[in-house]
DNA sequence: ACCACATATGAGACCCAGTCTCATATAGCA
DNA sequence: TGCTATATGAGACTGGGTCTCATATGTGGT
């Protein structure tokens, strides 16, 4: 799994450094989304020594290579999660945190209402939807 | 404008005191999104010694009452846009900052559709649309 | 019109996420 | 193996937002 993202940055002009792979590992290690924070807290945990900008910079790499997106948590909290470097978006569990993927599901059409009511033309649009996943639904609230 | 807003925090059993008279007229002055630095500044500019912290403890009033909204603009800003009570979604002017409301378009059949393909049981969503407005679509790019 | 008191305020310290700088280290090619 | 562009860590810095606490003020009851 994390074999992925270095293949990925392999192809990608970028080196294959020794915090890299930890963070890639650690982030594998983690499904779902997690904030900067406890990436952070992760590397200290491990005694990695790995700086706080260095983790930054290499989400941003990752966001870069399309393979990790920034969501916004319904409490405002911004989380970072990992994910194709496809257009889709994000079906968030606000239980466990776990995060799926759902590719175009006919949205096309509601924005070309909206633009149509509104005059706008439309660029660009970001969706996110939060509940429960199915293993959660289980659990009794 | 902003009277519809002193008259809706008069009924939410808050106190209509000065600093928010004030502050309701220039968040009603500027259409739009505008961020909590905007705000503040121009609080300042006009010397009504109004506190960071009251500014963002009546943007925080607004939204629990459903007429203020954070978005976050496609650069990674946070703005805070006015808008009605009511379930809608927001079209924001990448050029101008102006922002429109849209009503449920059909979103309904596409959150059933990742609800389907998914399993998950959705609760909320988020849709955010960034485009030009027609005011800014004549203007040469 | 006044009073009492709950509620709101301003000032500034504080916190957290993220960025920048710069001297040092290192991946990866020749 | 050695060279050099690229990446790193430390820590200062920024910007958005929160907290505290002593003071001020709106408002309901008289």
């Amino acid at each position: 799994m994390s074999e992925q993202l270095l293949e990925l940055l392999n192809g990608a002009g970028v080196r294959l450094t020794g915090p890299r792979r930890e963070l890639a590992a650690l982030i594998s290690k983690r499904g779902g989304h997690f904030t900067a924070a406890d990436l952070v807290a992760d590397a200290a945990k491990r005694r990695l020594g790995i700086g706080r900008a260095t983790v930054f910079r290499f989400l941003d790499l990752l966001t870069e290579q399309g393979v990790m997106e920034h969501v916004d948590l319904p409490d405002g909290r911004h989380a970072y999660v990992p994910c194709e470097p496809t257009h889709h978006h994000h079906l968030v569990c606000t239980r466990c945190g776990s995060v799926s993927e759902v590719e175009d599901c006919g949205i096309d059409s509601v924005t070309a209402e909206a633009a149509r009511r509104s005059g706008f033309e439309i660029q660009s649009h970001r969706l996110e939807l939060f509940g429960r996943c199915p293993k959660c639904q289980k659990v009794k609230r």
